[in-house]
DNA sequence: CAAGATTAAACTGTCGACAATCGGCGCTTA
DNA sequence: TAAGCGCCGATTGTCGACAGTTTAATCTTG
């Protein structure tokens, strides 16, 4: 397959005038090895196999390589040199760290955005807690944890620091794959949507430490589920790859 | 340059027992790019060419272009697409988010690390602390610098989160080109030493939030004195890469 | 028949090449 | 003389190739 005008794509090539960012090949790769991982496509422990990627998508492996690269710092992925890429295994203890990380950053980061609520961020946070509670009815457990998601993260973009985000971001992937791997939603969605009604409300009162009691509590909830989830499936607490 | 027996080396070939993990010629790139970066020796702002450093270094692009993105996730470069890597440009703005995440990430970990304390740590933090005695007297502000921040990630290292310990780490090279922009020490060597004596001491008593107050204080104090150091400086506060 | 040696296939790490693109320089033109 | 246009060198993004290593499969051999 040879390239003709334009950097090869993973989606058709430019039509109309939508041409804006779209040259970030790495990036794109980035994003369909996410996917993969998140969904549980490719497996924790399974060898991320570079040519085997570059030929699925029509690409070169150095693409490839530097998107491997990237997700190994954000830890999807774990290098084992000379022998691969591999999909991160996530044992009880990551989880641990990884949902104590997430208390420790984003209770943080609730303090800071409640100093910096506009009407305007506040009215954003409202609709997305419409929107939560009508993903409620919907059944559909994926969608309603993005959603979720979404509720923290725009607390933390609020909260105005990028460094914050990034580790918040990080993290996010992370326990998505958490979230991929236990399958199921360990909560009532309605009451989910309630539960951050309240985060919000605390958020507006603006008491730095009722809102990072507020959030520890929150997310420590999360953990204590997630954790209880996690050790009925003991497949997923194996040691690092092979 | 012909490649004969083992992969091209930024060291002398395999001499004695030197080969143990020497195989990661794009963590190799990765070092010298950072310490650059650190010392100055790559500018804030300054295009990275990727030619340029692989020939250099006598090796190809590929290495180069992942150890970029690397340090692209870390933080010191940032990737203008098309048209190449820059030393990124610290502002007053990044550096107080920085500072703040650092206080967030740090006092946490203290908090954990109190809890994981055992003699021998005890004893390795303790030395530590002698070994900022006595570096106090050598004038090499460079030297202060590194066995401060060594102290500051043992108490991490301590706390056993590997997840924090990154995020630590990353702080720390983006701190470490901070300090290099003021190119000078901002407290007396001495004082620092007897400083950190102190947050030992804390550390030991057990107290959460004492820790936390304190170690808050310390990374704080830090803060206020590179923000007016950094206010002096203003070529270091200008915008973002051409 | 199992444990170890042997060989072949699959993959990684790195390189050099090439087209597309960017940035700057000088030339044209008002 | 200053704004605009097009050309040229420098640099990026991507590819295909190749040596060397790891893994797996097969073949001994005690």
């Amino acid at each position: 397959m040879k390239r003709v005008g334009f950097p090869m794509r993973l989606m058709s090539p430019p039509v109309g005038l939508a041409a804006l960012a779209d040259t970030d090949l790495v990036g794109q790769v980035a994003r369909v090895l996410t996917q993969a991982v998140i969904s549980g496509q490719l497996a924790p422990g399974a060898k991320v196999v570079e040519a085997g990627i570059a030929r699925e998508l029509g690409i070169s492996r150095a693409p490839v390589r530097e998107a491997a690269r990237l997700l190994e710092q954000q830890g999807l992925l774990v290098s084992h040199p000379r022998r691969g890429f591999f999909v991160r295994k996530l044992e009880v203890r990551d989880i641990d760290e990884i949902y104590d990380l997430r208390i420790c950053v984003e209770s943080h980061a609730a303090q800071l955005a409640a100093k910096n609520l506009t009407p305007a961020n506040r009215a954003a946070l409202r609709k997305q807690i419409d929107v939560l509670h009508e993903t409620a009815d919907l059944e559909d457990h994926a969608r309603q944890v993005e959603e979720d998601y979404k509720f923290h993260r725009m607390i933390v973009e609020i909260a105005g620091s990028k460094r914050l985000l990034k580790v918040f971001d990080d993290l996010s992937s992370e326990m998505r794959m958490v979230i991929g791997l236990i399958g199921r939603l360990y909560d009532d969605p309605h009451r989910i949507a309630q539960t951050h009604e309240a985060l919000l409300d605390v958020l507006e009162q603006g008491h730095d430490d009722i809102i990072a009691a507020r959030f520890d509590y929150h997310i420590a909830a999360a953990w204590r589920e997630v954790g209880r989830l996690v050790r009925e499936i003991p497949s997923s607490t194996n040691g690092v790859a092979p």
